[in-house]
DNA sequence: CTCAACCTACGACGGGTTTCGTAGAACGTC
DNA sequence: GACGTTCTACGAAACCCGTCGTAGGTTGAG
């Protein structure tokens, strides 16, 4: 079984981009980062091959300009780094960690009227 | 103004413990963290070294053994470490990442309720 | 055909993290 | 005072991450 490590920041970054784009290219993932400014073509490029290997992206290479996929959803991969940084700085306690998450940052109506409504599920589940 | 950067995990795991046992020696945390069995004595000694040179701990050097005081309070450490993840994996939301912990990990009830307080709390105070 | 544009592959470097071995000072006990 | 124990300090090794330059193949336009 492979060793599911935790992805670096550059990789999260264009994790991000492939789940908001869909299955894409090098290019456009690096255009969407923000081109030239942020960083070089091969950066990214390199990145993304290493993602490949380590199995965090799926490639496809029947096209000149390879295609590249998330392996993983966004919500599992988030989950797992909800969980990994509960394990490592709340005692592993994701309710903890909730509860530090909701007094350090104004959270917006909307947002705090969802956590409710899910929150009153979990407590009628019990 | 230093650059407050990210904890690393080794130093995350220290500042755990000396937030636990309030300041101490690097005997102490050592032992704490599992004695020889999880890693040398001198790799805990360097490391908090480096938090010192780093300043995310203070250190009274006045006795032999020198003791080890965090810098910054647990609560806060926490605050940025979401915050952080909040802004490279949930697009900057709080809410966000409060939901995915939630639908996670199994909170136990006590945990739930005290979200419960914290969030009527929070909206009542609009 | 030729040439510029674009793509992948590869190697390398600088910096940071984690690990530990070794050296040497201070201490306590006999 | 001698010796084992317990400190700190320092340096080095191994590894990973992010970054980029360069090389070489493919493509399309003139």
């Amino acid at each position: 079984m492979a060793e599911t490590r935790r992805p670096t920041d550059a990789e999260l970054a264009i994790l991000q981009t492939l789940w908001d784009l869909g299955p894409t290219t090098v290019r456009a993932v690096h255009e969407a980062l923000g081109g030239d400014q942020r960083g070089a073509y091969t950066t990214v490029l390199k990145t993304m091959q290493i993602m490949a290997d380590k199995g965090l992206v799926h490639r496809d290479t029947s096209a000149r300009s390879h295609v590249y996929t998330p392996v993983h959803s966004q919500q599992r991969t988030q989950g797992s780094l909800v969980r990994d940084l509960a394990s490592r700085a709340f005692g592993g306690s994701a309710g903890n960690l909730v509860l530090r998450a909701l007094q350090e940052q104004p959270t917006d109506p909307d947002e705090l009227a969802a956590i409710r409504t899910l929150l009153e599920r979990l407590e009628a589940e019990r």
